[in-house]
DNA sequence: GAGCAATCGGAATCCTTCATTCCGCTCATC
DNA sequence: GATGAGCGGAATGAAGGATTCCGATTGCTC
């Protein structure tokens, strides 16, 4: 965040460009993208990279951190700009189509430390506020939890991981339907909902 | 399937730890598991394996086939035992909780060959029908297909090799909201479902 | 515009991780 | 008891990829 250190002109330049690269590249092939895939993305040499970030990690955190922040600014404006009866709905919508936004959840090696913890710390209410506003309405079953909507982000994105490339918008359109499995109208199901601290658990590194 | 040549009868016993461990280790690790992980699982040398399996790709589409087998007959099953309002719904269940069935399809190297199209010819035809009689039945949304079904499948796996091992039973809750959202009583989604076509190519090889 | 430290690029290094091969030993089977 | 089908697992070789290093550039300051 607070950079204390000028960094030259086109240090800066490249610096942006990393992280955008990193970004796309890591939301394409999940931690297992190759720090040259990121180089090249960039237009830039290996070299670059390790200036700026000591390792592939931290260069990964980085990307995370920038993803939870957009995470966040999304619920913000849903909040603000939707209706309460279809925030819910359109929050999961919106990250769906955010390029990097809680990709990082369905690639296997995430956050590590407290990194998840601190995510879920601050998205975790925002959520439930959406969600509430939503239940008030009637727009949304009373027993979905914030979990839910996560663990629906996830389960699409994972989808689109492998399909869209073949058949663009399958994802899209299994989103829609289980959106529709929000809706009031449907028997509880059996299982209760992940808790936090589950989910937490689910994104750190084992 | 038809063994001409009649092994030793250790060397059967061998051949179908190798299967069921092959199985097992591949539905968890997806086509990146190791030889050796799989040789260990079966209590076997890897000169075993590859007496009995010319190499890993081999290995995988016995695996792999025996899975398709696997799910036709769960649908026969279905066909068979279930009220045509509850098939559809049952059967996503019921290959959700066996071991490794449709299983491959979440890994990123499934078939290769026609291997996809042929399990899907097989398939395809059969849910239909499940479907159909859920739709008579009226319990099923008039606009969803059997891809619809298999993606729905796809998806809850996914999120079950995210989650399941830290928050045991959230694929389950999950797969549960996303087949409320094939119950009657919402919009049909914008975006159309995927052709029978594009599934097979989701499976194949690049 | 000269000097210089900050930057660059990317070749080279060093691991790790497998798939696959090979071969001496074992033990069903006849 | 002979013998060849089977077995285990060390050894091989290739690939992939993170990280390091260093000579060549280039913004920036005086």
């Amino acid at each position: 965040m607070t950079e204390a250190k000028s960094l030259r002109r086109d240090a800066e330049l490249n610096l942006a460009r990393i992280l955008l690269a990193a970004r796309d590249v890591f939301a394409e092939h999940g931690y297992e993208a190759s720090m040259e895939q990121i180089a090249a993305r960039a237009e830039v040499g290996i070299g670059t990279l390790y200036r700026r970030f000591p390792n592939k990690a931290d260069l990964f955190a980085a990307v995370v951190d920038a993803a939870t922040d957009r995470t966040r600014q999304i619920a913000d404006e849903v909040l603000l700009e939707v209706t309460p009866g279809e925030g819910a709905f359109e929050f999961v919508r919106r990250c769906v189509d955010a390029p990097s936004c809680w990709r990082a959840a369905t690639s296997r090696r995430p956050w590590s430390g407290g990194g998840a913890d601190r995510a879920l710390a601050a998205l975790v209410p925002l959520i439930g506020r959406i969600l509430e506003a939503g239940q008030r309405a009637g727009t949304v079953r009373s027993d979905i939890v914030p979990t839910d909507l996560m663990v629906t982000l996830m389960s699409v994105r994972a989808l689109g991981d492998l399909c869209d490339a073949d058949a663009p918008g399958t994802s899209r359109r299994f989103l829609e339907l289980a959106l529709d499995g929000l809706r009031p109208g449907h028997m509880p199901p059996a299982q209760p909902p992940m808790s936090v601290k589950q989910l937490g658990r689910v994104l750190t590194v084992r």
